[in-house]
RNA sequence: GCCGCCUUCGUCUAGUCUGGCCCAGGACGCCAGGUUCUCAUCCUGGUAACACCGGUUCAAAUCCGGUAGGCGGUACCA
């Protein structure tokens, strides 16, 4: 019986979402899934120069909106500074970390001689000058202090990640990392180790960005003697430019692409896809099928760019495939005044088979609950036809229309209806049809003609189509 | 500067471990055509890539070495 799986997302409240942790987040909620395992959302905000207000309720609920539920939080790591304290004083009592008393003045300083001297920038110097009992007498007086960590300066530290495979660094390399800040708040890093071995943590699912520090906490599990977990590094989203996907390239917060007009199954497809596929050549994922087919293993190394057109077309394709009452749901905020029409339903039905994003709703669907059209009458006219014969064509279809009993105002009723006309009367399709549609739609562009009449009904539709033949009388 | 990681069509990618089936496959985009009352959908076809140099081999996108480029890290940020 292997180990309940149990994963985490651990964003910090410095802003809103972003596609990149949110792409995160979305791993760490399939792979919890797939395996049955614990979703776990953990907020690390021991960073309190740079929590945003609003910033959790905006990571919340984009992970609501998204449909990434979550099994257990959020957790604050605010709320557990004394145990990180505690573990900081164990490692200081083991010797694997000590205090430190130097102030962020001073560590510029020496930052910009290491700099001038190109080398590393280590602090690990500064070990050597106080013995650990004087520094204790100097802590239990009160002093201002930091806990650093002590890596050796031999060997090296390595670990496997399930991505990107063997990471070895020399020690030599690794800086004496503070554990914890002198504010008593713990850094990422020792909070980070200590949460996840006490929540139990058996798959660390976090950006590549990461991958520097993680010899560090690696160092940091056998410092405590724990065993570490799963390492999983997923490679960045990038902007076009090929830098970390970040505000300055435009809309990147998670929850901006709902108001963009994006569905939220079109988007998690599409980011799933940014950095991992299936190996096969599946691109549209159900999220059963995205749950059942994500694998750790198939995740690739090299940052993707964030293209938008791909994601249109993927919205596209679930704004024509999802449920209509999905589509209704997620399509009212865009209808305005439109959203109570009783026939709205139908309208949208026809609407999303030409449209790639929700926002463009209240245009699409404007032309049916319009009192008037607005639109130039030459329109009216096919092209290489002339304004007598689509007069004839379209006086005819009236008349046949205006014996169309209204209980029968279907498409298919409708369309036998007027191709049988045509072809009695000797008419072609583009002569009557043309003309009828841009007078039931008064647009060059739109869904079927025999459809937008079904939704409109008889009394609407003799209306547009005698004022359209007034239109080409006036012409 | 120092350390690490990465590198296949414009973009997302398959293929790389286990060299030959790859003069490199799929998708988006774009172009052309078909269907058609228009648009969209749909269908068909086309466009376009193994970063570079050298080595190993009968054979290299795949193995080895180097170069270049990109990205990330280098905080009392996460």
């Amino acid at each position: 019986m292997a180990e309940k799986v149990v994963v985490r997302f651990a964003p910090s409240p410095t802003g809103t979402l972003h596609i990149g942790g949110l792409r995160t987040a979305l791993f760490n909620w399939l792979w919890a899934r797939k395996n049955h395992g614990t979703f776990i959302l953990r907020i690390e905000d021991t960073d309190r120069e740079r929590f945003v207000e609003g910033a959790v309720e905006n990571i919340i609920s984009a992970l609501e909106w998204y449909g990434l539920d979550i099994d257990q939080g959020p957790i604050y790591q605010s709320e557990r500074t004394e145990l990180y304290r505690k573990y900081a004083d164990q490692l200081v009592a083991s010797g694997h970390a000590y205090y430190s008393f130097e102030t962020p003045e001073k560590l510029e300083e020496l930052r910009t001689i290491q700099r001038l001297q190109h080398v590393p920038i280590k602090f690990d110097a500064l070990r050597e000058g106080i013995t650990n009992e004087v520094a204790a007498q100097r802590v239990a007086k009160g002093e201002r202090h930091v806990v650093r960590l002590r890596i050796p300066r031999d060997g090296t530290t390595s670990f496997t990640d399930q991505i990107y495979g063997q990471i070895s660094v020399d020690n030599a390399e690794i800086d004496d990392q503070i554990l914890l800040k002198s504010d008593g708040f713990p850094t990422y890093h020792l909070a980070n180790v200590v949460d996840d071995h006490d929540m139990g943590v058996t798959h660390v699912i976090r950006a590549a960005e990461w991958l520097p520090s993680t010899p560090k906490h690696v160092y940091l599990y056998q410092a405590f003697g724990w065993r570490p977990p799963v390492f999983a590094h997923v490679p960045l989203i990038l902007g076009p430019d090929k830098s970390k996907l970040s505000k300055r390239h435009g809309a990147a917060a998670a929850l901006e692409y709902r108001n963009q007009g994006f569905v939220p199954e079109a988007v998690t497809n599409f980011i799933a896809l940014l950095g991992w596929n299936p190996k096969d050549d599946t691109e549209v994922f159900s999220r059963q099928e995205l749950i059942s087919r994500f694998d750790l293993n198939k995740i690739n190394k090299a940052g993707a760019v964030f293209n938008i057109e791909k994601l249109e077309w993927l919205n596209g394709s679930y704004l024509r495939s999802l449920p209509i009452d999905v589509v209704y749901e997620y399509a009212k905020p865009f209808l305005g005044t439109y959203v109570d029409q009783p026939t709205i339903t139908d309208a949208l039905e026809l609407a999303r088979e030409r449209m790639r994003r929700l926002t463009e709703l209240p245009d699409a669907i404007s032309f049916f609950y319009d009192e008037t059209l607005v639109y130039e009458s030459e329109l009216l006219i096919p092209k290489k036809e002339t304004r007598e014969q689509t007069l004839y064509a379209l006086e005819s279809v009236l008349g046949m229309l205006s014996d169309f009993p209204a209980d029968r105002y279907s498409v298919d009723e409708l369309k036998k209806a007027c191709e049988d006309h045509i072809a009695r009367n000797e008419l072609t399709n583009k002569l009557a049809l043309w003309p009828l549609r841009v007078a039931v739609t008064g647009r060059a562009a739109s869904p079927g003609v025999f459809e937008v009449m079904a939704v409109l009904g008889k009394g609407r539709v003799e209306q547009r189509v005698s004022d359209a033949i007034t239109r080409l009388k006036s012409l």
